[in-house]
DNA sequence: GCTTGGCATGTTATCTTATAACGTATATCG
DNA sequence: CGATATACGTTATAAGATAACATGCCAAGC
């Protein structure tokens, strides 16, 4: 994570408290944290409690790559692969919620063509597989 | 719809009015609709007008393959395919709202394979792309 | 034909998620 | 230092969703 924060700061954005505590959150889970959860983390440690000071948080990471929205969940992750420009593509497990992230690039072949013979451009993608982690599905069996 | 309906009917389900009158107002839009918008026009109609009649129907409808919830808009579009069992990819407008349907099951192979790997069960997958349909393309070079 | 059980509908109340609007503080630059 | 831009904080409210409970409907079983 440091590591992010170093480029984020070489590309002129301003790394907040705020902010990097936002970050700091996230990523000590595995899982998506909904803005209202992340938002009593930030009461706790002194920050402010009222939810614009999470979603500006939140927007910030989103919108520079740090983190991600997972649409399924309204929640967010940290991103697991903050160094390039890539797609990502989650798996969320519908039991203990946790979310893995995957890059998506090479699997849009088929969308690609469908939205080029329709004339649709796409700016960005959305994909999010709902099953079961390894942990959960064993624990089904049991 | 008609054909969809008769399905429906087949299948033993029990196609209320609320139910149908939803789809209807679905099924003459090209975008997504929110509940509380479907739930105005229920309204209108002289249906209940409290949110869970809205989304028992949709609930319905969506269980049943013959709707589908845009995770992104939080909203809900008519089944372009209402026969098969598919997997769904959406192409929706960030402009005009518009939501097109495609197939994206030979879309899958890449996710499929990473999932694989790490031992995840895929049971539902969304996909949902964003951008500017062929109209609104032509209204931003205008 | 009446009863009973399951399902659908309807309502009230409440919860969760998200944003608008406005004032204050802090940083950056001439 | 003063001007300007960005970030932070608060209040208030919008938008999306569900819990809980009462009523109505219909079909199966007596
Ligand atoms: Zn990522
Ligand atoms: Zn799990
Ligand atoms: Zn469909
Ligand atoms: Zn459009």
């Amino acid at each position: 994570m440091a590591s992010a924060e170093a480029r984020a700061d070489e590309k002129g954005l301003r790394f907040t408290p705020v902010r990097r505590k936002v970050l700091e959150i996230l990523a000590q889970e595995h899982r998506a944290l909904g803005a209202y959860e992340i938002l009593d983390r930030l009461r706790e440690a002194g920050f402010g409690s009222q939810p614009p000071v999470a979603y500006r948080a939140l927007d910030f990471l989103v919108s520079n790559g740090l983190a991600h929205r997972i649409e399924r969940l309204n929640a967010f992750v940290a991103c697991a692969h903050p160094d390039d420009g890539h797609v990502p593509a989650f798996m969320i497990c519908r039991v203990c919620d946790t979310v893995a992230e995957a890059r998506a690039t090479p699997d849009r072949g088929a969308l690609d063509a469908v939205a080029e013979a329709a004339g649709f451009t796409i700016e960005r993608t959305v994909v999010e597989a709902e099953g079961l982690c390894p942990i959960c599905a064993d624990g089904d069996k049991a």
